[in-house]
DNA sequence: GTTTATGCAAAACATTTGCATAGTC
DNA sequence: GACTATGCAAATGTTTTGCATAAAC
């Protein structure tokens, strides 16, 4: 997963240094998406600087990517190579990459009858992941079973 | 446009000042979508922290929003109540509100084939407005007509 | 008169930049 | 050895907070 991340970056020409090792490390064993501060705090070694540009040249590789949280936040995360949404669980903060989403055709649907030249388009979805729904469903049966 | 904002603060028990009579006009003449900064930078007198904290019971009163834009900048707009999307213009920086958009239905299909249970999604659709378009036209016309 | 809002300055963040030094190729 | 990347510290930009004062109801 990290070798796939300096991969992307060798292939662009960019050095293999320590410290973009570590920072491809710490990424890779991310569960979720992430900001460049908690990145920067699993590596206090590594200059913030360069935690800052790694995270920029590996979104510029389109290694990773950016997703928007439901307040506005946004974080980082590792991606799917190309154009793509995701299922973003608002519990655990899981996401799930969706790859072939038909959404295109509607949106050139609406844009003409608005007259509009469609370009792109942002899309995020939030909900519930299997597992916190899964989970859920446990307590509620301990409780029953509780009662 | 300024007295709706007024209202719908007064609606929510908020008092009604000459700082954010000064902030809901500044909005109300604003073209298109604005940073917090800009509307500070129009209202020198106002109170930094003001302009804040106006901005965000604004967005909470639901006549306010916040758009996305491409490179991942979030500003504040006029807003219309309750969920819509926006046709944004990355030209002019014109947005039109989406109404009726059926995404909702695709999007339930998507999930539930992920069992993912659905609660929300945020879309920003980018591309060019018919005003944007036309203006294009005319240059091109009218370089023609220069050769 | 009580409560809420304001303005200011300072603090708190997040991110970027300049530059001398160190590491890669 | 030439070029690129790093680390640090400082600068930048945005947003929040504490608190005494002022305004609204």
């Amino acid at each position: 997963m990290a070798e796939e991340l300096l991969d992307s970056l060798e292939a662009q020409g960019y050095r293999s240094t320590s410290p973009r090792r570590a920072v491809a490390n710490a990424i890779a064993s991310q569960q979720r998406h992430f900001t460049a501060e908690e990145i920067r705090e699993r590596l206090p070694k590594v200059g913030r600087a360069t935690v800052y540009r790694s995270l920029k040249l590996l979104v510029e590789a389109g290694v990773l990517c950016r997703v928007l949280l439901e307040d506005g936040d946004l974080h980082y995360q590792l991606s799917h190579r190309g154009h793509h949404h995701h299922l973003l669980c608002v519990e655990c903060g899981a996401s799930e990459d969706l790859l072939g989403c038909d959404i295109e055709d509607l949106l050139r649907q609406v844009s003409s009858a608005h007259e509009f030249q469609l370009s792109g388009h942002w899309l995020e979805v939030y909900g519930r992941c299997r597992d916190c729904i899964s989970t859920q469903t446990q307590t509620e049966k301990t409780q029953m079973a509780n009662v």
